[in-house]
DNA sequence: CGTTTTTGACCTGCGC
DNA sequence: GCGCAGGTCAAAAACG
């Protein structure tokens, strides 16, 4: 069931269409001028009658935009208290609560599967259902050397480069292309401590090459870079990841891992309707914020509704 | 000049 | 043993 059909976010505000925007003009100057033609005393009667329903459609207008005003201050304080939530519960996973769960998957399940959005959601949810015992031992002593967890990034479709912003520092070394996609795979390795085991491949989805698919080994032994640069300067030069912290943070959460869209923070996430029985989690809740955002944005209505409003702020602030 | 990226070569594991 | 595919190395190039 789409989340969209579950929000209704059409305010209806909108339900006496305002026209001081495109339409309005017209009738009025039409208006005004068939007026013209008229006896002078009616057309004074006319302007009367004008002027009070102008004022009255002012008065609705404004009374629409406060509510406006007061939804989007409700919709922003509540974006930013789950955020903030969000970032203290991952900086919580981030000082090592997570160790104790180091999740783990089949390396030989992880190249074979070409659906990566899938693999992603199903990420450790059957590690040790392998009944090869030599196996399932081999597993083992790969979980306890390194970490893996998967995040799906959306980007902007123009771009190709297979940057992946986590706030931490990467240094590239190596490029495959690989059987199962066309899409060459990126190695990268943390650059940021030289003793950092941290490795990361990133690739884009075969089925939606604007989500690059990053999959992280092992646990970065140092604190993330961005935190460090924002607390020790205002001016940061990767203030980009500065957005991304949140987000980056996900990224060494346990599985199942979260699709995250770094670029376009509104845009909706199909990919977490999976996890949505998780209800209270951070990450969902902050998907629910930015689904509601989202959906009212792209509402032709809402943004009709808005520009209405503001067009009749103005109007009313020049009389 | 130091760091990062690129890219072909090499290594390793796995299936046959 | 051979071939294939994924992963890594390292020299050269690019960049700031």
């Amino acid at each position: 069931m789409e989340f969209t059909s579950l929000l209704n976010s059409s305010l209806d505000l909108n339900s006496k269409p305002l026209r001081f925007i495109d339409e309005s003009p017209p009738p009025l100057k039409q208006q005004v001028l068939e007026s013209s033609f008229i006896g002078l005393g009616r057309n004074v009667v006319n302007v009367k009658e004008e002027k009070g329903a102008l004022i009255e459609e002012l008065n609705r207008v404004s009374a629409e935009n406060k509510k406006l005003t007061e939804l989007l201050t409700v919709m922003c304080e509540n974006y930013t208290e789950l955020r903030n939530q969000l970032v203290e519960q991952t900086s919580k996973n981030m000082n090592g609560v997570e160790n104790s769960n180091a999740a783990s998957r089949k390396r030989k399940a992880e190249s074979s599967n070409n659906n990566n959005n899938i693999d992603v959601l199903n990420v450790g949810a059957s590690e040790s259902s392998s009944s090869d015992e030599e196996s399932s031992k081999k597993l083992r002593e790969e979980h306890s050397k390194a970490k893996i967890s998967r995040v799906c990034v959306r980007t902007e479709a123009s771009d190709t480069s297979l940057i992946v912003k986590d706030g931490y520092q990467w240094r590239k070394y190596g490029q495959k292309v690989t059987r199962d996609n066309p899409c060459p795979r990126a190695y990268f390795k943390c650059s940021f401590a030289p003793t950092c085991p941290v490795k990361k491949k990133v690739q884009r989805s075969v089925e939606d090459q604007s989500i690059l698919v990053a999959t992280y080994e092992g646990e970065h032994n140092h604190p993330q870079p961005s935190k460090l640069e924002s607390n020790s300067s205002a001016s940061n030069k990767n203030s980009n990841n500065l957005g991304t912290v949140p987000c980056s943070t996900s990224v060494s959460s346990t599985p199942p891992t979260v699709t995250l869209d770094l670029t376009k923070p509104k845009t909706v996430q199909p990919e977490l309707t999976d996890v949505r029985g998780k209800l209270g989690s951070p990450e969902l809740q902050q998907f629910f914020v930015e689904q509601m955002a989202s959906t009212l944005t792209k509402d032709p209505n809402f943004k009709a509704a808005l520009a209405a409003a503001i067009s009749g702020k103005f109007l009313q602030s020049n009389n």
